[in-house]
RNA sequence: CGGGGUGUGGCGCAGUCUGGUAGCGCGCUACGUUCGGGACGUAGAAGUCGGAGGUUCGAAUCCUCUCACCCCGACCA
């Protein structure tokens, strides 16, 4: 390809909206142009990526044995009421009436089509196990498109369903889903990490996230230091301290703290350590738990875990902090005072909060603390559930070492969702005995388009892109300098571009008629992960310099020594 | 949805407070000089100032409505 002829839509100044590095060089390098909030025009070179990544994922997907289709965007109301996702789905899901004033929505995922297929087509357990995946648009309405297409509404996915006749079957193949992502991924020369997820409401034993790592990714993710555990912060387990609770030393005291609404007052007015604060927030309450509202205690230093928190029984779902009028009438104090201490509420406490003696919580009278409250002697013990967020160096679930903290970008998740859908929609085969058998569905999706921005968010300097060679929308950048004036350099550069194609090579001759200077800085921009420079210079020693993106040095090449030398490098991180 | 902000050639912005008929940089076109790290000169093309209505002799500028886009808010006890 000459870039003649293959538009190079570079800019030089940065797009004023554009916050993070990846959704800034996207639009510097001309790979991609907003149309709308969160709709994105694809250009010639961006879109020559995501195929690339779009080739891997399908043919790893192929690979693993699972069977492309293609289902519509655009799906009926019906089988979304049948779902009762019709209803559950907020305004996230984007709602269409035809000319008949017939209700369709524009799919952010493909359940209840795959299902309402799986349920026609086939008819025994001898058709199962069966794996059917798509590549395709999807549209989900942010209520904040943010970042590019890195979390854009629209947006392509890869997205598969498995149907199984049972439990064990679904296992198998969430695994072999487990490492195809990682086959995946790792092809896209990306560091990822597969952690552990919360599944949600939908239920079901098992639920994986892959997360391509880098300090602006959206998502927290865990790490242990001395075992492969890895965790989604919401999943993640914070274990109950292993030390006894030391026994009350200080006596029960009522205290006047009118100044004084946040733990970090707290500590600072009364030189109080965090570690025996305690945070009292309200949240809805659950019908079961027969109140409007219910407490949960965390520690002062703590966080609470949004996802723990909806999970317990006493809690509405979803999650609902209470308004500072209800606390009022509720309680008779406002937030800022509030404690477990004649709280007429149902309450419910962190594991690290029962460990803890002589602390301090609001009195539920505005202006007002207890310190030196002690759990069993001022009052009875509740009920005790995991309810924070980890930090960094608490111990980890599995037992081995210790948390470390790190961000990552959600590029892919697996998970069996059961018969949440088979059942629903009544997709079931006959059994070896004749009998229908409601299917277990595991499900498996591939942000494609994210992943292309987690690449640069992953792999970039202050010049621009560095792709990984699998992904780049070109192998080589061949640079000839002078070309107008040196018909040697001309003629060097002509034999090379063809020896490249010859060999495969997907090389990227800069023909422009424009000053070396603006070449490198298009070429590196736009990542190209090999660079070859034909000048008279080098020619006269029958060389060419050669420079790898990541690299600042120049290395001289023979000329006829290129392409084995080329050739090489390309086949050297092909390797999986 | 609440709060804040911005809409002016393809891109980045000034001009708006204090009304007088639109400007700068980048990019683009042509020619010339240059050219191994985003060159320079000369000459050009390109904007119903987001839209509608109003005030005024006169509106990018003032008023009303409206649309679009961006940022913040989902831990606060």
């Amino acid at each position: 390809m000459r870039t003649s002829q293959f538009p190079l839509q570079t800019l030089k100044e940065t797009p004023a909206d554009a916050e993070i590095a990846s959704h800034r060089l996207m639009l510097r390098a001309g790979l991609i142009r907003k149309l709308a909030a969160g709709l994105y025009t694809w250009l010639p070179l961006g879109l020559r990526v995501m195929r690339k990544v779009e080739r891997i994922v399908r043919e790893e997907m192929d690979r693993a044995g699972a069977l492309e289709v293609l289902m519509p965007a655009v799906q009926p109301a019906e089988l979304w009421q049948e779902s009762g996702r019709w209803e559950q789905y907020g305004p996230e899901l984007l709602r269409i009436k035809d000319r008949h004033q017939r209700e369709f929505c524009f799919g952010p995922t493909h359940e209840e089509i795959i299902t309402e297929l799986v349920r026609n087509e086939l008819q025994s357990y001898r058709q199962l196990p069966i794996n059917f995946y798509q590549i395709q648009t999807k549209f989900r309405d942010e209520i904040r498109p943010r970042f590019g297409v890195m979390r854009a509404r629209e947006f392509l996915m890869k997205d598969a369903y498995s149907f199984h006749l049972d439990q064990a079957s679904l296992q198998e193949t969430y695994n072999l889903m487990h490492a195809t992502y990682s086959r995946i991924f790792s092809r896209c020369g990306l560091d990822f990490r597969a952690v552990q997820a919360d599944s949600g409401a939908i239920g079901g034993s098992s639920s994986h996230e892959f997360h391509v790592m880098a300090d602006s990714g959206e998502d927290v993710i865990v790490l242990s230091d001395r075992s492969d555990y890895a965790a989604n912060i919401e999943k993640a387990e914070a274990v109950a301290p292993v030390e006894e609770r030391s026994l009350p030393s200080e006596a029960l005291r009522l205290v006047d703290t009118p100044d004084t609404k946040t733990i970090q007052q707290l500590v600072d007015q009364f030189n109080h350590p965090v570690e025996k604060t305690i945070k009292t927030l309200i949240v809805a309450g659950s019908a079961e738990s027969g109140a409007p509202f219910v407490a949960l205690l965390v520690r002062g230093d703590h966080e609470l875990n949004l996802v723990k928190a909806e999970a317990q029984p006493e809690v509405a779902a979803p999650l609902r902090f209470a308004l500072e009028e209800e606390i009022y009438q509720a309680i008779g104090a406002g937030p800022g005072s509030l404690g477990p201490l004649h709280l007429p509420l149902p309450c419910i406490i962190d594991r690290s909060v029962a460990n803890i003696a002589d602390f301090s919580a609001g009195a539920n009278i505005d202006g007002k603390h207890y310190f030196g409250l002690n759990w069993e002697r001022d009052l009875p013990l509740p009920r005790i559930a995991d309810l924070r967020n980890v930090v960094e160096g608490d111990p980890s679930p599995d037992g081995k070492g210790n948390l470390t903290i790190a961000r990552g970008i959600e590029v892919g998740h697996i998970f069996q969702l059961g018969e949440k859908y088979s059942a629903a929609m009544q997709a079931s085969v006959l059994d070896m005995n004749g009998q229908p058998r409601t299917m277990t569905m595991g499900c498996y999706g591939i942000g494609v388009s994210r992943v292309v921005a987690a690449a640069i968010e992953q792999k970039h300097d202050e010049k621009g892109i560095i792709w990984p060679l699998s992904i780049a929308p070109f192998q080589v950048a061949l640079l000839p300098m002078k070309m107008d004036k040196s018909h040697r350099v001309r003629e060097a550069v002509e034999k090379l571009h063809t020896a490249m194609h010859e060999a495969g090579i997907e090389v990227l001759l800069d023909d422009r008629d424009v000053r070396p200077g603006f070449m490198f800085a298009d070429m590196e921009l736009i990542g190209i992960p090999h660079r070859v420079v034909v000048g008279e210079r080098g020619l006269d020693q029958g060389q060419v310099e050669y420079r790898g993106r990541g690299e600042s040095e120049n290395s001289m090449i023979r000329i006829d020594q290129l392409i084995p030398f080329l050739m090489d490098r390309l086949s050297a991180s092909e390797a999986v």
